[in-house]
DNA sequence: CATGGAATTGAACATCGTTCAAGAAAAAAA
DNA sequence: TTTTTTTCTTGAACGATGTTCAATTCCATG
């Protein structure tokens, strides 16, 4: 029951994004009475956050996947192909990476701990490039770079797929991406150099 | 009529954001009909809109306003005063500013050339120094590059803003986004060099 | 078979944005 | 002024939505 409803949810989703999904449809194609989804979960919001915790791991195998495969070769590089990752993922799971943050997380309670753990477990795989271009840095400051340097390429892909932006075509995008990476990658080494 | 509808909707939103608005309610705030609204505007959306238009001019002014006291000085500190700008507008006009972004243009009719044209006057102070920093880039990728600092800017801003990453003090974000800001300047000042 | 508790149901509720037939107001014509 | 035509305004009503809860069904236990 509980996973039909999160499955179906995640079709839904995936094919139409948050806006598609509908409690009555819902109750439809899984069969089930309109009131039965809420002796489940206590509210829509719930599937939905189940549904962005397996768009989360896809992600981050995803992009795993990728960093695995540039284990060992030149940093700066490294973090050019996770954020390429982190567009191709977006382009092609549009509708589910949108509900990732279109999503309003109620501020009655904050996100629950799994969440926190798969977003510290993503921002590794940035730290790992970081730590060899910056092997000054602390643990802590590295940390909030990688967050920080996540976020940015978020903000790049982010506002060019929202059509809130006049829309680019997605290989000029790409190219902004790796550049823009680029730049801060040789900012990072200078910065380093600087410190030596 | 139009402009107190505007006027009303403008305040429910700087308050409480675009959730908290309701035709209902704007109706009996302004003392006119419910169905009045829809001789003015073809639907709420286009209030938002409008009320959207008026936070990007306060927003331009407060940036340029700032830009404009930067006049001259170091290129790479006017890019991270820039940056500055923006979260200090973000944080201290929240629901409104998140409005901006949390409005889902409706995929039907793109955004009003207006719209457009305020962008471009945005993107044309990030611009400015970044001309400074890279007099070899050429008038187009000058302004995706722009495009693409505002976007990175707006990332670390609106994921920290939002609740969907472990939210920072204001103060360590905004050290996040002087550090940031500082390496792209460096990166870019460095690729000059590498170029020249 | 009877009985008590648990699980299920779908009609009903509250709240939205939006519409539109009916009425009011204004303008034009007589 | 009176009548007719046009325009504008109105708020009840519609359709969707998420959510609730009294009534019903189900099932395990005595």
């Amino acid at each position: 029951m509980r996973s039909d409803l999160i499955a179906a949810a995640e079709k839904v989703i995936a094919a139409k994004g948050i806006a598609g999904l509908n409690a009555r449809d819902l109750a439809e194609t899984v069969g089930c009475s309109l009131g039965a989804i809420y002796n489940v979960f206590p509210h829509l919001d719930a599937i939905i956050f189940e549904v962005n915790s397996r768009t989360l791991a896809l992600f981050e195998q995803f992009v795993a996947r990728r960093a695995k495969a540039r284990e060992g070769v030149d940093p700066a590089a490294g973090l050019i192909a996770l954020a390429e990752a982190y567009l191709d993922f977006a382009v092609s799971h549009q509708p589910r990476w949108r509900a990732l943050f279109d999503h309003r997380v109620s501020s009655a309670d904050g996100l629950p701990d799994s969440y926190l753990a798969d977003q510290a477990r993503l921002f590794l795989l940035v730290e790992r490039p970081l730590a060899a271009l910056r092997p000054d840095l602390e643990d802590k400051p590295r940390m909030l770079m990688a967050r920080t340097m996540f976020s940015a390429v978020h903000g790049i892909v982010s506002l060019s797929l929202d059509e809130k932006l006049k829309s680019l075509p997605v290989s000029v995008l790409g190219d902004q991406v790796r550049t823009f990476v680029g730049i801060v990658g040789t900012g990072l080494i200078a910065g380093a150099a600087r410190r030596r």
